[in-house]
Formats: structure tokens, sequence, C-alpha cells
DNA sequence: CATGGTGCTATACTTTAGTATACCGCTATA
DNA sequence: TATAGCGGTATACTAAAGTATAGCACCATG
């Protein structure tokens, strides 16, 4: 029960955990960061879209910071990059059948920020926990 | 069906969603950065734990990492900083009950990080797939 | 009264993420 | 043949995240 001096009988987590945390941070590599999931969602919401297309519909995001993303995203698997060789080159962004099981990580990271912003701003939740719990989408 | 020249018929993501992105953000910003889920993971597997228990068992942390990602945290209502007013003074760190809601996005993230790995790493995973799905630990 | 543990803070630095702005070659259209 | 849209790249910068290292006040033990 007592402690040896000096020493903690407490164990470290990347030992004791052993590989636990590595697929976790690929996991936040991933999806984290400003852009990313708003990418995905949009590509989710309006199906391909171009380039410029992307640009309008995930507000605020520059050309180098789209570009670089939509790299990382089809390196990841998530999305395809589509060249129609139409006159005048067509490029389709588009989630692939992998990037769909995504779905499953946001929607976990949004229900529990629906339930964290109750927790953190709202006093009394009784009432607007019914509609909370329906508040998931298609998405 | 046709677009009209200029403009496109797609949504932008924050105003279709609406606020839809809003929890997410809140979520990544609370789980993501190197050390939060290590320092969650450490004191669910460890249970209560000084600040030094902390140093050695979240392995190559600074101090002044662990002090910064201690207060958010505890700001964010997932740990307690409890006073053991005992002569020469303990400092106790522990997961509070609302806490423990984070083990649902934890192991999302980490079942979709393995999914992902065998995805990208892995040539054949029909072998490894059992020893996959009961790979959930207690967190 | 030195030594070592606890719970941190302070300062300075590097590295990574994100922004701002300009520009390019190509094509289609008026 | 100008103008505008498409799919980006280039350069320079700022801000945020993280590292490295030192140190401090307090207490307990030998």
């Amino acid at each position: 029960m007592a402690e040896v001096k000096g020493k903690t009988n407490k164990t470290p987590v990347e030992e004791t955990v052993g590989s636990y945390m590595t697929p976790i941070r690929d996991t936040l590599e991933i999806f984290s960061g400003k852009w990313k999931i708003p990418i995905i969602t949009a590509l989710f919401f309006n199906g391909t879209c171009g380039f410029k297309d992307l640009e309008r519909v995930v507000v605020g995001i520059t050309p180098k910071m789209l570009s670089k993303e939509l790299k990382d995203l089809e390196m990841n698997l998530l999305i395809d990059r589509t060249v129609e060789d139409t006159r005048s080159v067509t490029i389709r962004y588009s989630i692939t059948e992998y990037g769909k099981t995504a779905k499953s990580v946001i929607s976990e990271l949004h229900s529990w920020g629906v339930k964290h912003r109750k927790k953190v701003f709202d006093i009394d939740d009784s009432t607007v926990m019914e509609s909370c719990d329906t508040d998931e989408k298609d998405l």
C-alpha cells in the first residue's frame, strides 16, 4: 500500500498501454486542424466538388490551405481526386467509400461537443435534453 | 441541372450546416494537441495522481506543458484538482464523473485509428481482424 | 542542516499551423 | 482579343503549440 520513497507505483502510459496511443494520435492527426472536417463535411453535404467550389463552400479557407489539406486527405484515402479529360480538364473531389467511415468519428465528436456545450454553458438541461438526443442529422 | 455561370449550386458549409461545426471544434479543441489524451488516459489507468506522478507517467512531458494542460482539462470539467490539507500539502488530480464521458470519444478515436492503420499499412487484414475487434480494453 | 521529494513558475527558444497576397497557365465565352 | 473562371503555386509573414532548461518555496527524513 505504501509507496517506496522517490519511486511510484504509477505506471507510465506509453509502457502500460503500449500501442494504445498510436492509433489515437493517427486519428487526431487526420481530423484535427482548422479545415479537415469542414472540407470533409462539405463533400458529404454537397457531393462531388471542384477546387473553386470548395474554396467558396469552405468559407474563409485560402487556396494554399485547401490545396494542402486536400493532398493530406487524399493521402489518407479519405477523398478522391479524379481528372476528367474533357476539353478544359475538370478536376473533381469526392469522398471515397472508405472516407465515409469517418462519419462515426465526426458524429462522435459532434455529439460529445453538443453535450459539452450544455454541460458548460447551460444551467438547467433537463428540458433541452430530448431535443439534444435526436440532434444527430444525416452526417 | 446546369450551373449559372460564375456561381455554384454548392452551399457553403457554415451556412448549410449552421451550428453543426461549432461543437465539433469544441471537442477537437479539448482533445487535440500532443498531451491531453495521454494525461486523461494516465488518470484513467492509474487513478488519482499527483503532479510528479503525472510527470513520470506521461513520458516526455515538461512541467510547463503538464501544468498548462491540467488547467485546461480542469476548466473543461474533465478533471479535478483537490488540495488535501495534510502537513506538507498534497495535491491530487483525478478524472471527474463527467470526465468519464470522454471515454466514448477516445475509444472512437482509437478504434477508427486501428482500422485506419490496417487500411493504410496492412495488405491482408483478414487474419488480424478478430484480434482487432476484441482490441478495446477497459478504456 | 544537507539532501531529496513535491508542485509548480519563468525565460528563451524552435517548430508547426495558418494567413495574406500575388500570380500563373490554360480554356471558354462574349 | 479582352475578360473571367478553373486549378492551383510561390513568397512572406504571424500566431500558436511545444521544447529546453533553470529555478524556487515548502516540507520531510536522516
